[in-house]
DNA sequence: AACACGACCTGGTAGC
DNA sequence: TGCTACCAGGTCGTGT
């Protein structure tokens, strides 16, 4: 599920539900990883922040809690960390007799204890900047492009391009600015790329905010009531635009939906 | 260097 | 109804 938006309201909720409290215990169920035992039991949560695709529960004593909720994973706080469903992978015990949980029915979800600047090095080598954030701007995002031969989807989906876009907001970007996602990035005319540029700000804050709204917690996730998806998983339907209708093709061995008719 | 592809895991569902 | 096959909102490692 998650792509920015998502964790984005994964982090809010957290946030509220889990700054200030201690950390008096922690469990790894199924697998997972032992040191987030070791490493966070005694300190205290900071704050929660969000890089791209990535959690971090900042703890006190410069230590980390990081997640990656890769394609299923949720995190979020429970009243009562003895109660929790059968997908936790790891339980971290608070004050109180809450708990934050990182569960996940497929266990890809990885949750780790690291020392800040350790993972905040990590991340910033890894990540490209973050699309509502000041730096991503057009003149960068251009440059980023520029002699790139990346088909424009594949190039989106690389976190080190723009940090956050998954497969649903990228092939959604693609379609408002009615481009072709095999067309290569670096072919793209400049103003065609401004307007790429201005989609996905557009497509992410819409996102972010009917997430937010949408995110309860345990089980629901989906923004789709609120978020108004245009290609993503609608082949063969009509296009809202040209009633052309949408394809669905490969592309990094994933599936790219996309209008024929408007986006060329 | 750039790309394709399988692996990681398990659940949901379309189709027979 | 029951089984099978395929698909899944992500990333990493390996091989070409």
């Amino acid at each position: 599920m998650p792509e920015l938006p998502e964790v984005e309201a994964v982090c809010r909720k957290l946030r509220g539900a889990a700054t200030g409290a201690g950390v008096v215990g922690a469990r790894v169920l199924r697998c997972g990883t032992e040191r987030v035992a070791g490493q966070a039991v005694g300190r205290t949560v900071k704050g929660v922040e969000r890089r791209g695709k990535h959690i971090l529960v900042r703890l006190s004593g410069g230590v980390t809690l990081h997640t990656h909720l890769r394609m299923s994973g949720n995190l979020y706080v429970i009243p009562d960390h003895r109660f929790h469903s059968v997908y936790a992978r790891v339980i971290v015990e608070l004050g109180g007799g809450r708990g934050i949980v990182l569960e996940d029915k497929r266990a890809l979800a990885r949750m780790d204890a690291l020392a800040d600047e350790e993972i905040d090095g990590r991340l910033d080598a890894e990540l490209g900047p973050e699309p509502l954030g000041a730096a991503f701007t057009p003149e960068a995002f251009a440059a980023r492009a520029r002699g790139c031969r990346q088909p424009a989807k594949l190039f989106l989906m690389d976190q080190r391009n723009v940090a956050g876009l998954g497969n649903i907001y990228a092939a959604e970007a693609l379609f408002r600015a009615r481009i072709d996602p095999r067309k290569e990035i670096g072919r793209i005319s400049p103003g065609k790329l401004r307007g790429l540029h201005a989609v996905i700000v557009g497509v992410l804050s819409d996102a972010v905010e009917s997430a937010v709204a949408a995110y309860a917690g345990p089980g629901a996730f989906h923004s789709e009531e609120n978020f108004p998806v245009a290609v993503y998983d609608r082949e063969g339907e009509p296009c809202v635009t040209c009633h052309r209708r949408i394809v669905r093709i490969p592309q990094g061995g994933r599936s790219t939906y996309f209008c024929p008719g408007c986006q060329r």
